[in-house]
DNA sequence: TGTCTATATTGACAGATGTCTATGTCTGTT
DNA sequence: AACAGACATAGACATCTGTCAATATAGACA
């Protein structure tokens, strides 16, 4: 099984480089279309964990090989798993990824903390920030 | 301003309809994108909380239409803010775009909690659950 | 073995997407 | 007023993506 998220910091954390956009682009990309957002949401809110794809194609006005297409993508980068047993693929969530992404858009904390800083909280100048932008390619 | 994630449910909580999918897959389509999501990293963490085109485009080995292309998309769907000061235009996070996705993503509770469950807990049969799934076209 | 059902794979194709060059717009400066 | 710098927009183009019909594969069962 291949690690696609790196176990990157918050996206407010520090800049990501450019190998570590390139793993989490490929997970939001597959959450980057309706049906597979669908689907994603109707096995993560499967009751027992899992769900059949007949289940699923029958819940889409889509060709069976269209989200079976879907399927492979979400299993690919890691966001579900799939087992066969007797003629029945049921696939399952991957909660450890779906934590993984919410970790990473965590925002920052919201109070931004009236204390004086020791940070050099650089607030609008009329001069773009002399502070270079971090640059990992 | 447009409300594209019109609060949606955690994604295991309850299947995505149509329509809410449509506005989530916008918004995650837009952190599909590896320039993306650095650009967004890069602002996110930045510490005045804002930062200058000119700064984001040195960042990159890309062309200044390409990385204005890239900020127009990440703010339509409310990721960044803009802000044009003198000659120079600076982009911010929306922590609560961020804070709505990463909540959104949130996974189950981990702990299955052993409890006698009330719910048909309906674990691995070898037929597909009868159960039809959700379906709200 | 052969057939039926469930799912995956292949190949094709229209439409979306990322990138570039060229150009437009806005603002400060001379 | 004219120019220069910062950023946005428009148009072009190659590549990627979602969808389908057709076909392959795998298991169950007669």
């Amino acid at each position: 099984m291949e690690q696609i998220l790196g176990c990157s910091p918050p996206l407010t954390r520090e800049p990501l480089d450019a190998g570590q956009a390139a793993g989490v682009a490929r997970v939001f990309k597959a959450l980057g279309d309706p049906v597979r957002l669908r689907i994603l949401s109707i096995v993560a809110s499967r009751a027992g964990g899992e769900v059949c794809v007949c289940d699923i194609t029958g819940a889409f006005e889509l060709s069976q090989p269209t989200i079976s297409h879907h399927l492979k993508v979400l299993k690919e980068v890691g966001l579900l798993t799939s087992e066969r047993r007797a003629s029945w693929v049921y696939y399952r969530l991957v909660p450890e990824t779906l934590g993984e992404l919410s970790a990473l858009l965590t925002p920052p904390s919201s109070e931004p903390s009236s204390e004086p800083s020791s940070e050099p909280s650089n607030e609008p100048s009329n001069e773009p920030s002399s502070e270079p932008v971090a640059v990992s390619r």
